[in-house]
DNA sequence: GTCCAGGCGGAAG
DNA sequence: CTTCCGCATGGA
C-alpha cells in the first residue's frame, strides 16, 4: 500500500465525493473508500492535509482521478471575484471541491441511471449492478466489486435491469451495453470539441442534454459544460433571477457567462443549494 | 394519497 | 424548431 499526501486547503475529500459527481464511495474510518472502474482508494483529510492510500500501481491513476495537478485556488478566487452573492458563498463553502477525472464509460452509465432519480437511489442501483455483475476484488483485506464490463451487462435479460430498480431506464442501460459490445467506444470522443462532443453523446439512446453535459464535465473534464438539473434550475430562478424556462437556454446563459469556469462554478452552486436543503430537513427532524 | 429526484423519448403543435 | 406527456421506483 502506498500513501500520497497533499495540501488539504483546496482538497476536501468529503465535499469532492459528496457533491454529486460520483456515486461509488462509502464512509470508511477517517474518510472514504472510493471505487473507480476496478480500482479502489482510501482517501481522507487529516488536519490541513489530504491523504490518498492505494496500491502502488494505482498511484498515478488516482492522482489524475483527483485532478491533483490543477490549481484550484485560482478557480476559487475567480469565483469569489464574480458579482454574484451565492457564487461567492458557494465557492467559499465548497473551496475543497475538485472535479474528478472519471472513466468515461462508467460516467456515462452512471448518469443515464441518474435521470429523474435521487442520489441515494442512484448509489443503490449502481451498487446492485456492481455486486451482481462486477468482478470481485480485494482492497486492504476487504472485498468489493468492480464496475461491470459491458459484455457482462449485455448478456443479461431486460428483467435483470428492471429487478435492480432501474425502472424505465432499464432498456437504456441494456442497449448501451450492447452497443459497446458492438464497438461503441466513447473514450475516442476526446478528439471532439465540447459542442461536438455533446452532440455525439446525445446520439446515444437515453442520453439527453443534461446527461451529456454531466458526462462531458465529469468524464471528459470539459469545464465549459454546465449541466442543468432541478437544483440548478432553482439556483437560476431564485439567485440569478433567471426568466428562461427551457433548460438548454439556461445552460447557454451560464456557459456564455462563465466560459471555461462554468463546470467548476456549477459544482459549487449545486453542492451549496443541495446542502442548504438537506441541512434544513435534518434540523426540522430534530424538532 | 401526493410530490419529488443530477430527464428522456416520442408525439403533437 | 418547441412544448407536452408518460414514464418506474422509493422515500418524504
Amino acid at each position: 500500500m502506498e500513501k500520497v499526501i497533499f495540501d488539504g486547503e483546496y482538497f476536501s475529500v468529503k465535499d469532492t465525493l459528496e457533491c454529486g459527481q460520483v456515486f461509488r464511495f462509502c464512509v470508511h474510518q477517517k474518510g472514504y473508500l472510493v471505487y473507480s472502474v476496478d480500482k479502489c482508494a482510501y482517501a481522507y483529510n487529516d488536519n490541513d492535509l489530504a491523504v490518498i492510500e492505494c496500491q502502488e500501481e494505482d498511484v498515478e491513476y488516482f492522482k489524475n482521478y483527483f485532478d491533483i495537478e490543477r490549481d484550484y485556488q485560482k478557480i476559487v478566487l475567480s469565483a469569489q471575484n464574480e458579482d454574484v452573492n451565492i457564487l461567492r458563498e458557494a465557492s467559499t463553502l465548497g473551496k475543497g471541491i475538485r472535479i474528478l477525472n472519471q472513466n468515461t464509460e462508467e460516467t456515462l452509465f452512471s448518469f443515464i441511471i441518474s435521470q429523474n432519480n435521487n442520489i441515494p437511489r442512484i448509489k443503490g442501483i449502481i451498487e446492485k449492478l456492481c455486486t451482481a455483475l462486477g468482478e470481485k476484488k480485494v482492497f486492504n483485506g476487504q472485498t468489493y466489486f468492480a464496475f461491470p464490463k459491458a459484455e457482462e451487462m449485455a448478456k443479461m435479460p431486460l428483467d435483470f435491469f428492471c429487478s435492480i430498480g432501474l425502472g424505465y431506464r432499464a432498456s437504456y442501460i441494456k442497449k448501451l451495453s450492447e452497443s459497446i459490445v458492438s464497438g461503441l467506444d466513447i473514450s475516442g470522443y476526446r478528439e471532439y470539441k465540447t459542442e461536438q462532443l455533446k452532440k455525439k453523446l446525445i446520439e446515444i439512446y437515453g442520453v439527453g442534454p443534461k446527461v451529456a453535459d454531466c458526462v462531458s464535465l465529469f468524464g471528459f473534464h470539459r469545464s465549459d459544460s454546465f449541466p442543468v438539473d432541478t437544483w440548478i434550475e432553482k439556483v437560476y430562478v431564485q439567485d440569478f433571477m433567471g426568466k428562461e424556462k427551457n433548460r438548454n437556454k439556461i445552460t447557454e446563459y451560464f456557459t456564455n457567462r462563465f466560459k471555461d469556469k462554468s463546470g467548476y462554478y456549477q459544482q459549487y452552486l449545486f453542492h451549496y443549494k443541495r446542502k442548504l436543503e438537506t441541512d434544513k430537513k435534518t434540523t426540522e427532524n430534530k424538532k
